[in-house]
DNA sequence: ATGGCCGCTATGAGCGGA
């Protein structure tokens, strides 16, 4: 099984990309983020027509959340459904092929300090605890997504400039760890300890040509299904020319 | 080369993103 987690931001500017992607790389299962329609304005049938189902959590224009897969989805959850703010379409789970599957969407989290960043890190314990609730470390899951944080200053390309700044704080880093304690555990970093890479590069200043990015979308396993890790990859390709994500795919490659 | 933000909205300026 071939995973992906790919923050495509709208995939409506990037429905011909994401198409041409799934043609690429043949995924099995593809989690997507800022979507940024509507469930009814998601391209289902373009998809179906390429021979993936999908569910979906949408909004209109901001967020939006989305698990493809070529085999079927059962066992839908939407959101945390804890009472606090479901709102933001951030959170999307569903069962593939006997795989417990998520797609997330962190928040932004703005800058240190402000409202944003306090929601963000509401946002990581409300996670946490909801893996707490509805799911098990024994289980072969899967968790996707753009956390929005980079976990060490191996994933920042100047960890001096970016020293305590969003998605590099030391609160966001904990959150994020917190939730890593619960049973997951980065599959990239898991296979590649030293590697310097990246997911993400500013649209400004020529971020992707400087290669300034941050290792911020990642795939997370519970140790049953880090046992099936073949490799994990991320499609810089993808990041190139015209018309680009500022977010890399990332693929994890199971047996 | 990988190139100087991008995408959204009851748009045409302002907000959010990371």
């Amino acid at each position: 099984m071939k995973l992906v987690t790919w923050n495509v931001n709208s995939i409506r500017q990037r429905g011909e990309r994401l198409l041409a992607f799934l043609a690429r790389h043949d995924p099995d299962v593809v989690c997507l983020q800022e979507t940024k329609v509507a469930d009814g304005d998601f391209p289902a049938e373009a998809l179906r027509a390429a021979g993936y189902g999908a569910v979906t959590l949408g909004q209109k224009g901001y967020n939006g959340v989305a698990i493809l897969a070529k085999a079927k989805l059962t066992d839908v959850r939407a959101g945390f459904c804890d009472g606090g703010d479901d709102v933001q379409a951030r959170f999307l789970g569903a069962t593939v092929a006997g795989v417990q599957v998520f797609t997330a969407y962190a928040p932004n989290g703005q800058s240190v300090g402000s409202e944003k960043y306090a929601f963000k890190l509401d946002w990581f314990a409300r996670l946490r605890k909801y893996l707490e609730r509805e799911a098990d470390p024994a289980r072969e899951l899967a968790l996707g997504g753009d956390f929005n944080v980079a976990p060490g200053d191996l994933d920042v390309h100047d960890p001096l400039q970016w020293r305590g700044e969003i998605m590099c704080s030391d609160a966001e880093r904990a959150a994020l760890a917190d939730v890593e304690r619960w049973g997951l555990v980065d599959s990239f970093r898991a296979k590649y300890p030293d590697k310097v890479a990246f997911t993400w590069w500013d649209y400004r200043m020529l971020g992707f040509p400087k290669n300034r990015g941050l290792r911020i979308d990642h795939v997370l396993v519970t140790r049953p299904l880090l046992a099936r890790v073949q490799d994990v990859a991320i499609d810089r390709d993808e990041r190139k020319g015209k018309g680009a994500s500022d977010h890399a795919p990332v693929l994890a490659q199971l047996s």
